[in-house]
DNA sequence: TCTGGGGTCCTAGGACCC
DNA sequence: TCTGGGGTCCTAGGACCC
């Protein structure tokens, strides 16, 4: 692996991280709050107390996480994806502000317009993050970091972070170093003085599962990953991941950015209030379904795109997430037709535990009209099951009855049965 | 005081085909 | 009658990230 550019000269690769974005937006709209503990989340506003102007975390009842902090909330040990009622035991008297997502958007596509005006290559890393290839503008690197921040704050009025190093596994680590409004610049030499002191767990690709393993053979910085025999990482990691450890221990990343990407799968999915009973609370999952439903159609019809693939995923009482999917004869889009999918695959779960989770979600992605084209083709006719008298087929809008292939529908009905019937016709009932 | 919602990628086994 | 191995597709689950 090298760090090298075409030109075979090192690269130059920036990580821009937003500080705290979303709760940085909301002091947008509150300047009042600047400097208190503010933490943003929850599934719905909170009712403000008589008397206060903001709502309390103490005052929140239910099961939404702190989704962002602010650093003073930070400082209590709230950070973002903590139950909101665990952050209120440690900061009870932290502001709590509803997210905003339109604004969190409007904000992002903002900051990343500004920073395209310095250079096109951007690979976009979500809403509040990017990496930049700045190889080829002119400039020394820790100049180039400031103009970048002074660009993003003239046009957000909000601080970012950034790391500069040859790579994007360094640049994210180096930006992580001087959060808030830091500017770390980091060449392959300092590896063993800036990054070998830092714990596992600041490498990204390293979560909690693999630290938890790694703690266990007592490797705990970076510096002790690097130094472990790469063989034994293999052994102990399996081959693709044991080799990349190795490798990011010793800050080797040659990926280039991902300048442009087409969507893989969409999903909706919520959490209820309260756990529901399979037959008890029929009615309510019925139109929960049938809301994700509609959701995931609008998503799909606004982007463009229709499904060959859909897939369920529930969430139990105790915590277990299981997921089903049917790959589809013909791809739909449409609420009716991601329904009778869902349905479908509903009934190959044993639903014996209430739930707290389900969601859909669509795959197999094809931009919408590429599979008419596809479909006038002879070969794609025959391999749509055209000719099969169990698929109904596409007479002008209604080709999205189609149902899934014989192969499938058969795999689907072997195995997996569910053990009690009444839970399964429960379950089949949601959908119709 | 239990744990959101939106994604990507990887692994692994079985079916199926050659 | 038993024996193959390679390749692809489908499905389920899990780790990880923002």
């Amino acid at each position: 692996m090298s760090d090298q550019g075409g030109s075979g000269a090192p690269r130059r690769i920036a990580h821009l991280d937003m500080d705290a974005f979303f709760a940085s937006v909301e002091l947008l709209e509150h300047p009042d709050l600047k400097g208190l503990p503010v933490v943003v989340g929850g599934r719905r506003p909170v009712a403000a107390i008589a008397g206060q102007p903001y709502p309390r975390l103490k005052d929140y009842v239910g099961r939404g996480v702190a989704t962002t902090a602010t650093y003073e909330a930070r400082a209590f040990g709230v950070h973002s994806g903590m139950g909101l009622m665990k952050a209120a035991a440690l900061a009870p008297e932290a502001i709590l502000l509803p997210a905003h997502f339109e604004a969190y958007t409007r904000v992002s596509r903002a900051f990343k317009a500004a920073v395209a005006e310095v250079t096109p290559l951007i690979e976009d890393r979500g809403i509040d993050e990017i990496y930049l290839d700045i190889t080829e503008v002119p400039g020394e690197s820790r100049a180039l970091a400031l103009h970048l921040k002074e660009v993003v704050r003239r046009a957000t009025g909000l601080t970012c972070s950034i790391g500069i190093t040859p790579n994007k596994l360094l640049s994210k680590m180096a930006s992580e170093l001087e959060k808030p409004d830091g500017v770390t610049i980091l060449g392959l030499d300092e590896i063993p003085t800036r990054i070998w002191p830092l714990p596992c767990r600041a490498v990204n690709g390293i979560g909690p599962k693999a630290t938890a393993k790694l703690v266990g053979f007592h490797i705990r910085t970076i510096g002790e990953l690097a130094k472990a025999n790469p063989a034994w990482l293999v052994e102990h990691f399996g081959r693709s991941y044991g080799t990349w450890l190795h490798e990011a221990a010793h800050g080797r990343d040659d990926r280039p950015l991902t300048l442009s990407r087409e969507p893989k799968s969409i999903s909706r999915e919520t959490t209820f209030e309260r756990d529901l009973h399979v037959k008890l609370d029929r009615a309510a999952l019925s139109q929960i379904l049938l809301n994700l439903c509609e959701r995931l159609a609008e998503d799909l019809a606004r982007k463009g795109y229709l499904a060959q693939c859909v897939g369920i995923k529930l969430r139990f009482e105790d915590f277990t997430t299981i997921t089903r999917d049917q790959t589809l004869t013909w791809p739909i889009a449409d609420t009716a037709s991601l329904r009778e999918a869902a349905r479908t695959c509903l009934k190959r779960v044993t639903l014996d535990r209430r739930l707290r989770l389900m969601g859909i979600r669509a795959g197999g992605l094809v931009k919408e009209g590429a599979h008419l084209l596809q479909a006038s083709e002879p070969t794609a006719v025959a391999e749509y099951g055209l000719f099969n008298p169990s698929c109904q087929c596409p007479s002008e809008d209604q080709f999205s009855s189609c149902r899934s292939s014989a192969r499938s529908n058969t795999r689907a009905h072997e195995g997996h049965q569910p053990s009690d019937e009444s839970c399964s016709d429960a379950a089949a009932g949601w959908a119709e």
